[in-house]
DNA sequence: AGATTCACTTATAACGATTTAGATTGTATA
DNA sequence: TATACAATCTAAATCGTTATAAGTGAATCT
């Protein structure tokens, strides 16, 4: 039912207050308390009479009080802000609105609003960090594409903030993060691929400076000793690379002399570009060449069939860093809020290719 | 007795303030002025000297004061902060990306933070926009998915709330908006179509409610009439189908009785389901049925050659209303922001078809 | 009884910024 | 010589909240 939430300030206040906000103040008059009071027994001191908490409380909830934002943070230093720091590197299909969807939807119910702080790819991944900390715009951080040693990990260790970040660091401090396991994607990636004959393998790596690519290229590593597969030379080229660069090269690199009959892609877009340009050189994937690529999205399999395709679910990601960062602001060891996912494996088939 | 001596400390010790941020008392405690007084040399008030003004700006760089957003949001309501409300059924192959981008691009520079507020499906949309307005969260709004009648348009013209839109309403209110001219791209969709021969089409149209099915549906209809082409009844799916309850009901359609040989899609996302509903019928696409699509991101020609896309600007839409909504702000008539886009047409053939 | 304690509640003073009304000049006017 | 008047600047109050110190009874102790 509809609450009269404006009328009892217009009736002590007289006059035509029609828009004024209910304030503590609102709350302290009609219960005849104190303001300091109001704010005590409103969040449950224990210096405070039972009844007299509990008429304040329903006094509250009649008008519909919302403690004012500013004046909380003014006074406490508290935003109840999350800020998300998002690259604009960041990998466009899909990535970026599963993980503001998962954030949002442990901020849901909260008081925490979600703020997203962007950053381009030519200035320094640490200034929006700094500017969050010095400008005390957040209660806690996420933000992702970790490098193994960190500036921002370790400027954020050292002053104590809350953060979780999306991908480990090699760092040694032991801080909050949740992480795709891209080493037992590229180790079954290329055990995939060697069960269904492939022994000449090429790579399509993250950017070399990003800690995953070391995951990933380990996971490779070990999956080709264990398959007995070899490597074949990819190179110059990375799953940030555009599109139509990925085509001409894998192009180029299908119609060369050493030319690979499997490819693990760490990317789902990145692997459109590669489809094209095995295709352009003639070759059919599934026939020619097979893929095991990781996506993020859901649209890898309705592209082409006999794709292996392991999935990564980024709004997960989101929920994980959300709630851990919400927990380390609470208090709670930073250090004991990690965790990781696993790839799930998807072949194509399992949609019913589209051709074939 | 023992009184906070934080002040006091920091003025006396000097070189350990290492923590406080500068405030406008540090400012006035250097320049020896009052703090109202600095705070009006910094906003270039008419009453304050031209030497004082420019001696408190020098220090206010110097020592890098940045105005605490609390203070400011407390005492005069301004938050600087920009709402983009959120569905969680907005497409998501990108679209959330390219619009934060968007809005970022045109924030960033200005004291305006860009805050993210998701709503569900379930819950009514006008929710969280009534939200935003009654804790006065933002200075300005910016949502999508606009219905011809929508009652958050109503509800923030009533308001004075300074928002823009992306897409269009038929209010009659005179706000401000960004759209996509989705008509031209439904009359071009079809006569591209037509120019290939094709005469007997179908529509995959945004959902019923919304504005844009009706300019949808209008530019069909004109288009139809121009090509003199008829319209074969596609029915019960929208664009915010999912993927493989499109596959089905296409796949259906095709082998149907009365089976189209062209295809509109309003969605790039919704393309590839249809797709695949067509190659699961045993037909080919650019054979059997050809395919004029809008898309978003910049997958589709990618993924298949003789398609017809036509692309919409996200991150575009995304500056427009960004700046519209600061302009509105800035006091300028909401009447006079108002824009479209318009369809960028690439035959996938542009890029090299993948296969034939 | 008088002192002490307990259980609550109120008073005061901030947080950082801005607004309104007043104070202090020096100068020009009557 | 006053008076008026800009031109500048300062004082005080305020936004909403909360931390800290100080009060007020009534009940308990010595």
């Amino acid at each position: 039912m509809a609450l009269p939430v404006r009328d009892k300030d217009a009736k002590r206040a007289g006059s035509g207050s029609r828009d004024a906000r209910p304030t503590l103040k609102t709350i302290a008059r009609l219960s005849g308390l104190a303001v300091p009071t109001v704010s005590r027994a409103l969040k449950n001191a224990p210096d405070i009479g039972a009844k007299t908490r509990q008429r304040v409380r329903q006094i509250a909830d009649e008008i519909g009080y919302v403690p004012d934002r500013a004046g909380v943070r003014l006074r406490t230093g508290k935003t109840n802000v999350i800020a998300l720091v998002l690259s604009t590197e960041e990998e466009v299909m899909g990535q970026t609105s599963h993980m503001v969807r998962g954030i949002s939807d442990v901020l849901s119910g909260t008081p925490y609003h979600l703020v997203v702080t962007p950053y381009s790819r030519t200035g320094d991944a640490l200034d929006p960090v700094r500017y969050l900390v010095e400008t005390a715009s957040a209660d806690g951080i996420i933000f992702s594409r970790t490098e193994p040693n960190d500036p921002r990990v370790r400027y954020l260790v050292e002053r104590g903030v809350p953060f979780s970040t999306h991908g480990r660091t090699e760092t040694g401090l032991a801080h909050s993060f949740h992480d795709f396991d891209n080493e037992a994607f590229a180790v079954e990636a290329v055990l995939r691929l060697a069960a269904k004959g492939r022994t000449r393998l090429a790579l399509l790596p993250p950017p070399p400076w990003l800690t995953y690519y070391h995951h990933t290229m380990a996971g490779f590593a070990r999956g080709l000793a264990q398959a007995g597969a070899m490597e074949v030379e990819y190179g110059g080229v990375d799953v940030d690379t555009p599109l139509s660069m990925l085509k001409a090269h894998t192009h180029k690199c299908m119609t060369g002399p050493d030319r690979p009959d499997g490819i693990v892609s760490g990317s789902g877009g990145g692997t459109i570009g590669i489809i094209a340009g095995i295709e352009a050189a003639g070759l059919v994937v599934g026939r020619d060449v097979d893929i095991a690529a990781k996506q993020s999205s859901e649209i890898l399999q309705w592209i082409r069939p006999n794709l292996e395709v392991a999935s990564e679910d980024i709004s997960l990601a989101g929920r994980d860093l959300a709630s851990a960062v919400l927990r380390i602001i609470d208090g709670e060891d930073p250090a004991t809020l990690q965790s990781l996912s696993y790839p799930r494996w998807t072949t194509a088939d399992a949609h019913e290719p589209l051709q074939g």
